[in-house]
DNA sequence: CATGAATGAGTGTTCATTCAT
DNA sequence: TATGAATGAACACTCATTCAT
């Protein structure tokens, strides 16, 4: 176990250095020196933890997808209502890839668009976080919480799309710094739309108040 | 002239066989070689028009992202209102990237997310055609047809990262088929959100209570 | 004859330009699209009279080494004694590399290291001017002039080489800039190598009258 | 130390095989493959030890250099006497040129006349070796066996020159076979053009004209 | 006479990967 | 377990040279 301990940490330290050498210069234009002197090993033992370059970057992910996806289902067993789930996802993943920044360049700059990648086991998690999504809106639509002609796949589209969008904007053009700013923003327009209530046939109430945020508290509409 | 248009003519030449070589296996795994094999010259011959294997690469969306902008402003200018616009350019990019794989190839998979890729000619035109996306929904909400509290560079996101979510799943997995088809669900989305419409013909009472994140926390309607 | 004349125009120009960039880069660093450039022409125009590189850079000394020779012999003819004339053929030497420069580079630099250069008509044509420097030095051992025992092979290399070394070093660190004021000392220390003892055992009386030069004016020694 | 020594002991082998290379084909002519297929080594091996073909060339005659200033001035220090250390020097360099041929032929028709290799190492030790020189002739004016007039410049320019001169002659043309003969005619023709004129058993009158080039122009003796 | 256009042939250099120690 | 040393396999890029017009 000991012997395990040690080599499940020299793997990590290779897999750190990889993830901050990758996600620096792109994978095809690092080399594996460059990651064996970051990790301060020699290019051949990095070699005895990962057979080929490839690999070393497929299996980047591999833990951090895990544990994500066990933080996500953790977390959203707590929380009741589509709306808010769907909330508790869009801050899950711009957090986590606002807070880890090198490890977002390896998996929107590099893997994303890695025919390969999609064959791998952490391809596989990351699948199951896609699910995880397209179950929420499925829920919401089951619970009347979302109209019934909601499209699963789509919300889930939009929903992905935005937060890969954001991530790769912020990572190559530094813009927008803080991208928790936008949980609440997407999640409403998401869940609401931008279109204005137009309320022809009636008269609508509608009272929101916040607290934070500069959207909007009150609005009374006929 | 004609000289010019001979050379314009093998510039275009060797421009599709590199979209075509890029798109297939990648920037870096394709080679000179079969760029020139594909154009039927040889790879001196590459190399007489374009300098570098870079330059090659960033000339490939020149062209065409400039067209595609005329095009668009083009079919904008003949709609009136910013819904109908917006359902304009979801169709528009849609329906370029369904119909040119190989373009939405190199564009998604390979430019999307090159660094100096940025400082492009084509990027500038590009980052055109997201302005136009902005101004649109600007103008949405200077005449009311959105809500006042649009965010337009959201909104932005929201489109633009949905059409590449797609346009990507499409070329990797080969699903959807058929983008058009989520051109109307897509709009209706983003224009009116996914929210259930609470009673068209009554009255609605919405009472939203926000905590910290601003999720609604209490509900009432009728 | 016209057409003869005006083709010959080109030839020169084609070497000049050759010349220049041979010069300044070297022979394998230029190329023939420099070269072109320089002259003003297309590079294939090169080829209508240069049939390759090698050959344009061959035809370089060609006539230049003609007329040189031409000079030198025309000079000769006029002096008498055979030390004049070894002064005259290091004034020669030393005072065409001094204005010729870049004449010099090729030469020196380029063409001097060339074994292929050594078939060649300029090099019968240099290796002309080395025989007369032979026969000058021979004349003079005949006429009683230098010792009976001068090697006309080695004082041809001391002249050679000693030229050859004072015109690489100045092309290469500008040092000496001027050759010229090296004509007399080094005439001087060859000719009093070789010169005759006379009378050793007799008694000898030496006057030296100079004007120009701060060489001794006036020795007399028991 | 033993990584050290086998370090060092390849990197001499790279060095021989590139000095028999290019010795024999030229530098631009000759290409790493063969130099490596000389090594008994592989093309990629090479660029372990030398980062460029460039700094392959300049390599070769650093340590050489050194050991033959080393050796040189060892053997000065043995000899008394300005012309026999003259002597000396010229037996040192047409010795080791003849006996290293391939050396010679590397530093006389590809080192001596690159502008960049001035600014090595190895240059820097040939140059000290050119202050040898120098400071000999000094030397011999010093003790008054030289004439107070001797150039040290000239004279040092004079037997390198010469040496260069025999030595390229000899690589390009095979001729003369044997330098060595020529140590002491060149030597004594060096040392009597610039030896003090003794006149030990007599009293020498020479009476010299000059008009223009101060060329002597009459003569009258004994 | 001049050249635009094309290319064959070549080469320096890189780097992921292996393996004996 | 770790690595120094070696290399096979590639590849982008250059340039002298050709030839139809």
């Amino acid at each position: 176990m000991a012997s395990q301990k040690r080599s499940g940490a020299r793997k990590d330290q290779i897999l750190k250095a990889a993830e901050k050498v990758f996600a620096e210069k792109g994978f095809h234009e690092a080399t594996i020196s460059e990651v064996a002197r970051e990790a301060g090993l020699s290019d051949a033992t990095i070699y005895e933890y990962f057979s080929t370059k490839e690999e070393l970057l497929f299996s980047i992910p591999v833990e951090t997808t895990e544990k994500g996806m066990e933080t996500l289902n953790f977390h959203l067993n707590y929380i009741r209502g589509a709306s808010n789930k769907v909330r508790s996802i869009v801050y899950h993943y711009l957090s986590f890839y606002q807070n880890h920044p090198e490890y977002a360049s390896v998996v929107m700059l590099i893997l994303k668009q890695n025919r390969k990648f999609l064959d791998t086991e952490a391809y596989r998690i990351i699948r199951e976080g896609f699910r995880v999504i397209t179950r929420v809106v499925e829920e919401g639509v089951a619970s009347r919480e979302f109209r019934s002609d909601a499209n699963p796949f789509l919300v889930r589209s939009v929903l992905l799309g935005t937060i890969e969008h954001l991530v790769i904007r912020r990572l190559l053009l530094g813009q927008p710094e803080d991208l928790m700013s936008l949980v609440d923003p997407l999640t409403d327009m998401i869940i609401q739309g931008i279109q204005k209530d137009e309320g022809p046939k009636g008269w609508h109430l509608r009272l929101v108040l916040d607290r934070d945020e500069g959207e909007p508290t009150g609005e009374v509409s006929d």
